[in-house]
DNA sequence: ATGGGGACATAACCTGGTCTTATGACCTCG
DNA sequence: CGAGGTCATAAGACCAGGTTATGTCCCCAT
């Protein structure tokens, strides 16, 4: 669900849900199972860690741990809690990591350039565990288009790219690191959602579709697969739109299944099988033809290809 | 990436992430083209909108926007830390809607039980979007393995049960909302991870697999279609705990497909095939033997069903 | 049994950030 | 050229959260 959606009532999210600081308070008392142990680890004191928890409890109207004088352990609510705050963390550190490279611009041991979809999606993973491995190696991200990309590259401004797409810039070259595939998605309740025979080609192309503007490299890859004749139902121009359209049932969408994943995992959104198209892309490594980098380059080389 | 990790470098992530208030504020601004705009829907005064959001470019060192007399659009970079940062939102959005329904005990308009999967992974995102459709419904969560739920169902304790399993428990009528599987996972650099060819079900009961403790869902689920004969590399208590281990390459792991989607899509560890075991299993929703229930339940029914 | 140590709670005080109101500067458009 | 929109700055009030110092409780080892 997106923040699109009429709005959570009672004033805004923030004063709901416990600030990052206090979540991650609550994860190492998870880990460390007690209170005093996971302030120290936070580099906080004893009774700051204690009333922290305490108004987390106050503010959620949940008791989270069982103090005892031998530590803490979770309340079965609060495992629950737990798990539920460990998604934002985990969010939050993709965008810490992801953040930081977008500020270490020049003068970085690793210079990484990107397209959107890769930058958006899949290179926090990366960068995090590259972090985990190496750690201390700044690392400077440009996002751009497979063009911009290669120009980077080419140029001596990125020491590693990463494109989309299904030819490799002239100049570069590649390895496969992943793959993405668009995918015609429609809300649970649409007709299509209950399909079992797969879409032919020409059905797809016979019918109007929700995606995203002309021009893009998503709808690109659909005109190329289907000859340049997707019948475009609304026109949006970011995923996000195109996602909440397709959830408030306006009919099927077609979207990179790296963006739709978590939608269709929680079911509010279906995957329509679809036969007969090439919407299968690559998505690939790429540096300057020669040798495959040496240093921190080739370092997340590695990691995007499974150590 | 779990918060097990080393942990990230410079001091609590909370220091370097943006609250949620901030974080709202920015998609709002990307919403709405303006500040002031912005400032209006969340509440607060023009200025006060104006410094966060440059308080939180100083934060990050990157201009996220473009301020012009006639309104203020992302920049490049802002659009980037935007989709990162809505993330974080979403996952706020869940904790809250989560922690609600755990608070709000009894005396609820629609008292849900559900196992831990379900609350964990998809409760969450049913309960947004029916808070978008009913706004104001208060719903009460109680989290349970299955005979817990089917004992607050037959107690009159609760309205709407979900359970995962094989069977439905005596008593209840069900209608399938899901599926979930379980899934054999590797690191990336495992031999398995380029395996096409199935694992078969003798090879699977023959090879040491990382896996929950005995007595979990998980581990019934297997052993039950293993034939009692699944054989522990590791014991680990929790699903966390599993996946980091199986992240860091120490063996197969065998998991809720919900449970490693996230870590399957960015390619943190990859599906192994398997041949000749039956690991699906049916997400169900269940009420006492009768008609179904009406009022709010049927409408939370009917969202996990696709309206 | 008794003292040491760990764990959590309470109290008093401080600091710092963030909000608000009140302006000012700038651009665009009728 | 004035009206209405945008964003920035300044000054003051306020509250949240942190710290240190201390108390209570329980376990365990001597």
């Amino acid at each position: 669900m997106t923040s699109e959606t009429p709005g959570p009532p009672g004033g805004p999210l923030a004063h709901r849900v416990p600030d990052l600081a206090a979540l991650e308070l609550l994860l190492a008392v998870a880990r460390l199972g007690s209170l005093g142990r996971a302030a120290r680890e936070l580099g906080i004191s004893q009774p700051a860690a204690s009333g922290r928890v305490r108004s987390m409890e106050r503010q959620l109207g949940v008791a989270l741990v069982d103090r005892s004088p031998r530590g803490s352990r979770l309340t079965e609510a609060g495992a629950l809690v737990t798990d539920w705050a460990r998604r934002i963390v985990e969010a939050a550190e993709a965008f810490d990591v992801g953040a930081q490279a977008l500020r270490d611009r020049r003068d970085s041991r690793l210079r990484v350039a990107a397209s959107m979809t890769i930058a958006e999606y899949l290179l926090p993973g990366w960068l995090i565990a590259l972090r985990a491995r190496r750690p201390g190696t700044a690392v400077a991200l440009l996002a751009g288009n497979s063009a911009q990309v290669a120009e980077r590259l080419l140029g001596g401004e990125a020491d590693l790219g990463f494109v989309e797409g299904l030819r490799v810039p002239a100049g570069l070259d590649a390895a496969v690191v992943g793959h993405d595939r668009l995918v015609v998605v429609t809300a649970p309740g649409h007709a299509w959602a209950r399909r079992r025979t797969p879409v032919s080609a020409a059905e797809l192309a016979g019918t109007p579709l929700i995606l995203r503007e002309e021009g893009s490299g998503t709808r690109q890859v659909l005109d190329a697969a289907l000859g340049g004749l997707a019948a475009p139902l609304m026109e949006l121009s970011s995923t996000t739109a195109v996602k909440s359209a397709a959830v408030s049932c306006a009919g099927p969408a077609v979207l990179s299944e790296l963006a739709v994943g978590e939608e269709v995992l929680a079911g509010r959104l279906v995957r329509v099988p679809v036969a007969g198209v090439r919407l299968r892309r690559e998505l690939r490594a790429v540096w300057p033809t020669g040798p495959v980098p040496a240093g921190p380059a080739r370092e997340l080389l590695g990691l995007t290809r499974g150590a």
